[in-house]
DNA sequence: TGCATTTAAATTGTATACAATATAATTTTG
DNA sequence: CAAAATTATATTGTATACAATTTAAATGCA
């Protein structure tokens, strides 16, 4: 396991899945004028309705220099709103727009399509995903 | 799970671990002036000495649009060469440099440290890894 | 043989990621 | 209170990814 191969890495898999399996929503996405990361923000905003930039990054693990053109992207095509805040002008508040809500109903039966195709049972699909977030878990604590 | 909220989606602990195991890579490589994909095409070339940017684009599920930018990268410091295949001029042959050999040598405890902050044991690693060639496996069908 | 098809890389253009730095606003502290 | 430190976002620059197209070479086949 400690050996330089790659067949012996555990991270090359995870690298090569992570890319895979967002190929398999880019024709899902795609028809919506949306990418995979454009569609995560859409699923935090759909839950929260209003975020600020900061909080929007630390559930997606990504900073201000991948978000800032992202959500000016999503502007752009009137997903969300981008707002400072009145009570602390370093603060952009994010906004979901009427049309990025209408925006989940076409994306309702994208779960189980992926789902679907990674041949996945539910009990499989819980336990890879608890495992995952373990990971994540002792990484968090470690940048800490 | 099929709901539309992204602590239920698999796919995405799968996109941020991945990035975040790559940035546990990042201060290990960036003293050899290395990238994590510029790392795992070394791997491939310590293990092949040649290959073709086809073959490589196998291995790593990448394309000549990404590789052909990044072999050029790592050419320019001198870890492999780019060769036009005589016998059939469509082909490049990269080959491994003397110093790109070398390379392996500040390499070698990479795996380890890694496995290390990952805080798992020899067996984990291996189960998790087998599942995601698994997951590998279904979709490279898929792609056929 | 000669031309259509296929194949391997390269190129072009767009969208992330992310380090490093800059900017502006807020908080802390002496 | 005022300067220093911190914080939130934006900007700049580099390196992937990947779709779409182009180019050049090799192959298939009438």
């Amino acid at each position: 396991m400690l050996e330089l191969t790659l067949k012996y890495q555990l991270c090359f898999p995870m690298y090569a899945l992570s890319r895979q399996v967002t190929a398999l929503y880019r024709p899902l996405l795609e028809p919506l004028g949306l990418t995979y990361p454009q569609y995560l923000i859409l699923m935090l905003m759909w839950e929260h309705k209003k975020l600020t930039v900061k909080e929007i990054g630390k559930e997606l693990w990504l900073d201000s220099g991948t978000l800032t053109p992202l959500l000016k992207r999503m502007e752009e095509k009137g997903l969300v709103e981008r707002i400072r805040d009145k009570s602390d002008e370093r603060v952009v508040n994010i906004h979901l727009t009427e049309s990025g809500m209408l925006f989940r109903n076409e994306c309702l039966d994208i779960p189980s399509k992926i789902q679907c195709q990674l041949n996945l049972n539910p009990d499989q699909a819980v336990a890879l995903r608890s495992q995952l977030y373990e990971l994540l878990e002792v990484l968090d604590k470690q940048g800490t």
